[in-house]
DNA sequence: CTCATTTTATGAACCGGATTCAAAATCGCT
DNA sequence: AGCGATTTTGAATCCGGTTCATAAAATGAG
């Protein structure tokens, strides 16, 4: 009956109230001052009102990052449905990613600490279910790149799973983010601007897998260009005055 | 005098004995059940003790974290000096890693937990200042190699610094090394046998960096004729009766 | 509208484990 | 041996996540 609906609606709104909340408490003091306690205060609710959403607080981390990675999604598949080479979808997706990055800079500094051991493990199976199906449809987003690269004959997989194709680009960003993150491992080696480094990189990547058109990658000019390509036509909401890839 | 000495030897054995203890419980029982405690139990200490030596739990695993690093560079340096063209001794730095992932499956997990932010600031400047300066001979290492590809003709950094040329290489393997402790990632993509895919990925990066001689990413027999090369020349002894960098 | 019953919210109490620190033990020296 | 200085000890403290007995609210039958 109604009845049902409402509340069902009225929950879900409180668990978008705490994670919210916590969202907001982790941008301000940073992932290791966040307390459950304080998250329920802030919503004006008791602790254990919290726990009836949350199994822990690692299940409430897990849900943050769900909700971000469904944010994120929203960028993949922008590059599903843009209307350009396939070369240049994909190198999207990195280009997404970053721009991505600076819009929720706890993004990747709590997906790397959910995916620890010591926070997966604490979580409940559900959450972490859900974090998976929440995922899925950026690796879908991704193959369907890879297909149409395929059918335009830009890309031979080499009877390998088309997955793997971009799983150098999946998990060079992944550890990109990691790199940024790690206070003082990129200035130990005098290594700048990381983020344009990895667009480099991965275009000498995707050089080698053959796929075409080929881009040198040390043309600073084009790949300046492409970006800025990619910012206009795909990002432009998100990249109002003077947003560029750098920092 | 001598007497300072002989307190100091002690006291560096002491914390090894601490090391070595934690080490272990964390293989046993995960990080997760890590307890500070225990750890000084097993030694036969009280649990002060063992705060005189590490200001605080994350300080702690800073330091084991180091002590693994150590070993790391260890590998890291087989390849400056194997005698051989310079294409294969990078691509042996990432063969190398798999197989000290093997030996020390927890050492990447605990990187991964330990560059969290959580952990990063928790630990004391000093182990932090002390986990860069052991990671800064693998640095060294890569970049003595990039050199001698440079002298031989067979990479031509274009005016980049040295190390970037690397940097694809570094965050692709730091990346797969995380998604294979994200138990259920590749799982849901439904991709086996992540390390040879990074290899592969690998291959096809150098490649398109015009690293010379180039390589068929998707010529498996050469592939496997590489690692078993590099494995018996570089890691006979870390490789005995059919160890392989599959799993 | 009332009252019994079920469901949900509350927050003080509980608990585990990291960290501290006052007291005890040991050391180094004369 | 004796006496300050240094080190070790582990019980006490502290902190914050989690629980659960109680209170409050919602439901629904009469």
């Amino acid at each position: 009956m109604a009845t049902q609906d409402r509340k069902e609606r009225q929950l879900a709104e409180r668990e978008q109230l705490f994670l919210s909340a916590a969202r907001e408490q982790i941008c301000q003091d940073g992932l290791l001052s966040l307390q459950m306690a304080k998250v329920a205060r802030a919503c004006d609710y008791a602790t254990g009102t919290l726990y009836q959403h949350f199994a822990s607080k690692e299940d409430l981390l897990v849900a943050i990052c769900s909700e971000l990675v469904d944010k994120r999604v929203e960028i993949f598949n922008r590059l599903v449905t843009w209307n350009a080479p396939t070369r240049e979808r994909i190198f999207g997706i990195a280009v997404g990613d970053i721009i991505f990055a600076h819009h929720y800079p706890e993004h990747f500094r709590l997906a790397q600490f959910v995916f620890t051991e010591v926070v997966w493990q604490a979580a409940s199976a559900k959450r972490r279910q859900q974090l998976l199906e929440t995922s899925k449809p950026m690796g879908d987003a991704v193959q369907r790149i890879i297909e149409d690269a395929v059918a335009a004959g830009d890309l031979d997989p080499h009877g390998r799973p088309l997955l793997e194709m971009t799983l150098g680009q999946w998990t060079m960003t992944l550890g990109m983010h990691n790199l940024v993150h790690a206070e003082g491992v990129l200035e130990l080696y005098n290594l700048r601007d990381p983020y344009r480094m990895l667009l480099r990189q991965l275009n000498a990547l995707l050089n080698g897998l053959g796929w075409q058109p080929q881009q040198d990658p040390f043309d600073e000019q084009a790949l300046e260009a492409l970006v800025q390509r990619i910012q206009r036509n795909v990002f432009a909401d998100l990249c109002e005055n003077g947003c560029n890839d750098k920092q």
